[in-house]
RNA sequence: GGCGGCAUAGCUCAGUCGGUUAGAGCGAAGGCUUCAUAAGCCUUAGGUCACUGGUUCGAGUCCAGUUGCCGCUACCA
């Protein structure tokens, strides 16, 4: 019985584009993991899908005057087509907004419910009432329960590093509106992971000795505190908790997304006329189950996902995870709001996808975060994809069309040491190739991959049939069948990674393109047919070169779009991201004034416009976290800046008081609200944003130098 | 703050159970070749294995600490 294999890659958010973070670390290399399998004989089921459900979506439909399915709807278009470009395909590509999600969400759950996985529990929550809503920590500010700091967050003090729970504040109040906030009971459910822990333990010692390192580390760092886990919250756009009590609730995303790949493979069923016929798919246990997924999301699919499908009534299989790192670009974060991303559709529009296919799994992020620059990008394609594989089809092709009138020619002298050692590495590569795969590493797989392209270019060059054409044509004649014998095994072994490649090779081969891979097997490829006599087809080059120029345009075009978003007033910008919040917090550990920075002359501090503004209203960004937007009476000007103070400053604290105003910033588009310029601050030992102010009153739109 | 992963040649990365002289590709330098898209093949140079200490007959590899990067720790997805 063939082997039988069920492959996710992780539910894209359809809140924006895909990325090629996303692509290099969780679909490319299940895409490429499955055409292999495939080859080898195996039935696959490759299942995937859009998450749909949370606060994020349902906020930024809003925004756009959009219902939050109409919204998710917009992007899982565009993610699908995404895909396509890159011929990544799915089996089945569903949406957890979707009826049949639901359903199976809905059974899920009663099963882990029944058998007595979840509880509730009640606790107090604050709770707005002019908003009208319950507040998440990060919407609250009141005063530390330690240091008694006033703008303390929800969850943490910024100025003694305390951290609590929101309920703790003192004096708490709504973040968005500066009303005080009052506490209600909220009742929650929870999933009982101490209870399966058991069962985990065991599905983990099984895994363990072969999963990655960061996937053994994420897991056993959670295993070692496993506490129950909310999995319901307060949000109008998800699955409805079916519950007597549980009114205005839905399941967390992070519940009802796995559940995902399940629903995606019954949608799979029911098109297929069998909607029983998922079920082998999952609850086989000889069938094999593979999450393709970031590292972002190991806990998820490593022990909260199992733990789910171990409390199910049903005999669910578990799966494998192989987590990737994360791709960065060009030595920076992908960052959509930062400008810094590339758009696969404008990507894909230059460059044939199989050029960005062969890229990105050879740079991979298998066991750490790995980069992609354009400057790789053209080697990858110059050297390895034209200067290897696509130099010796042509070279050996044209001289197929050129010396043989297009007829591959016999072998008419016995092997020689040469087509030996050419066959040999063939058969060896096969091994390793397929190896590397069944270890979900295709990025190791390309490299050796990329050996037999070697040793087929080392076969022409010492047998040399261009030169044996006239003193021993028999021989030259054995070289060019065993370069072309390569050459088919090459365009198999290359389907799974740059499928549209290996069928351009096999027709210029000669081989009927519709037809291939066909039947043919994985292991066909050690011992290729003999091609002798047949025609070969239009030769004609694989790729194209990538010039110097193309790069630097490249990079160029990045670094401009990325240079508008960069220049934001300072902390508004720091407290942007994660990230770079973070880094700030380490730095400021170590050596808290950063350092001196180069000089500069008198001309160009002059160059600042600084004035002394007034701060005539102030209100929070709605969406934004860390926002606010001033209104500054600069002189008889007005002018709208937006701050990330948000953090540390009420609206109310701001009102009236004077600052200092960096006038002729160029303007930035912040969360949609444009920011003409910034106000100063300077940053405390505790990382808080201090806003300056002039010593006494001066007139507003006074000249700061 | 707590925790996990990572750090090897100018660049991108391999390096098994601790074992001789730490490997590959790109880039650089030199040569060969002209069938092939300035593609191919050969050769050479290039390393204090982040840092400090420890275990060991022996450490890139194991342990502790330090630094840096990334991630997790939320009603963030």
């Amino acid at each position: 019985m063939p082997e039988r294999i069920t492959v996710t890659s992780a539910l894209p958010y359809a809140n924006g584009p895909i990325h090629f973070g996303h692509v290099a670390g969780a679909y490319l290399p299940a895409d490429i993991y499955v055409r292999y399998k495939r080859l080898t004989g195996a039935e696959v089921l490759f299942v995937c899908g859009t998450d749909e459900h949370g606060a994020p979506i349902q906020i930024n439909a809003e925004r756009a005057g959009q219902s939050p399915a109409e919204f998710a709807a917009r992007w899982h278009e565009e993610i699908k087509r995404s895909f396509d470009r890159l011929s990544i395909r799915f089996d089945n590509f569903s949406r957890t907004s979707r009826p049949i999600h639901h359903e199976t969400t809905l059974a899920f759950f009663r099963a882990l419910y029944a058998g007595g996985y979840i509880f509730a529990k009640s606790e107090d929550q604050l709770h707005c009432d002019h908003c009208q809503r319950g507040l998440p920590d990060r919407y609250v500010t009141g005063s530390c329960p330690r240091c008694g700091y006033e703008a303390a967050r929800g969850d943490e003090c910024p100025k003694c590093g305390h951290s609590f729970e929101a309920t703790e504040l003192g004096d708490p109040r709504c973040k968005t509106c500066g009303r005080p906030a009052s506490k209600r009971p909220s009742r929650h459910w929870y999933l009982d992971l101490p209870k399966l822990a058991p069962k985990l333990e065991t599905y983990h010692a099984e895994r363990f000795p072969r999963w990655r390192q960061n996937v053994v580390g994420e897991v056993k760092k959670y295993m070692a505190d496993l506490r129950p886990r909310a999995i319901t919250r307060d949000l109008s756009w998800g699955i409805p908790v079916p519950l007597e009590g549980a009114e205005g609730k839905v399941f967390y995303v992070w519940f009802d997304a796995p559940i995902g790949y399940i629903s995606s493979t019954r949608e799979w069923a029911v098109a297929q006329g069998d909607p029983e016929a998922w079920r082998p798919w999952w609850q086989d246990p000889q069938t094999k189950l593979v999450h393709f997924i970031g590292k972002d999301n190991i806990v998820f699919h490593a022990l909260i996902f199992p733990a789910m499908l171990l409390g199910q009534d049903e005999p669910y299989i578990l799966p494998d995870v192989p987590a990737n790192e994360f791709l960065n670009l060009e030595g920076r974060k992908f960052s959509t709001s930062e400008g810094w991303f590339i758009s696969i559709d404008e990507f894909v529009a230059k460059y044939p996808p199989d050029t960005v296919r062969w890229t990105l799994t050879r740079s991979a992020p298998e066991t750490r975060d790995s980069e992609f620059t354009y400057r790789d990008f053209q080697t990858r394609v110059n050297a390895e994809l034209l200067g290897c594989f696509g130099n010796f089809v042509n070279r050996m092709l044209k001289f197929v069309a050129s010396r043989y009138d297009g007829v591959i020619p016999a072998a008419e002298a016995p092997f020689g040491p040469e087509e030996e050692a050419a066959l040999a590495a063939l058969a060896r590569g096969v091994e390793e190739v397929g190896q590397a795969l069944d270890g979900y590493s295709s990025r190791t797989a390309a490299g050796r991959l990329l050996e037999i392209g070697y040793a087929a270019n080392k076969l022409i060059e010492d047998a040399q049939p261009f030169k044996r054409l006239k003193d021993d044509p028999a021989r030259a004649a054995t070289t060019v069948n065993v370069a072309c014998r390569l050459m088919e095994s090459l365009a198999l072994l290359l389907y799974p990674f740059i499928p549209q490649t290996s069928k351009r090779i096999a027709a210029q081969l000669g081989l009927a393109v519709q037809d291939f891979p066909g039947s043919r097997r994985w292991s066909d490829a050690a011992r290729p047919a003999d091609p002798a006599g047949r025609r070969i087809g239009k030769v004609k080059h694989l790729f194209r070169r990538i010039e110097d120029e193309t790069v630097a345009a490249e990079v160029e075009a990045l670094r401009a779009r990325a240079a508008g978003a960069a220049q934001t007033a300072s902390p508004a910008k720091e407290a942007q991201s994660k990230g770079a919040k973070k880094k700030k917090k380490k730095k400021k550990k170590k050596d808290a004034p950063s350092g001196p920075r180069a000089e500069i002359a008198f001309e160009d501090f002059a160059a600042l416009d600084l004035r002394v503004a007034r701060v005539a209203a102030a209100e929070s960004v709605p969406g934004a976290d860390k926002l606010l937007r001033l209104e500054l009476e600069v002189g008889e000007e007005r002018r709208t800046v937006v701050s990330g103070i948000k953090a540390w400053y009420t609206p109310e604290d701001l009102v009236g008081r004077q600052v200092i105003y960096l006038a002729n910033l160029a303007p930035r588009k912040l969360r949609g609200v444009l920011s003409q310029g910034m106000v100063l601050a300077a940053t405390d030992e505790h990382d808080a944003a201090v806003l300056l102010q002039p010593e006494r009153e001066v007139p507003s739109g006074a000249r700061v130098s």
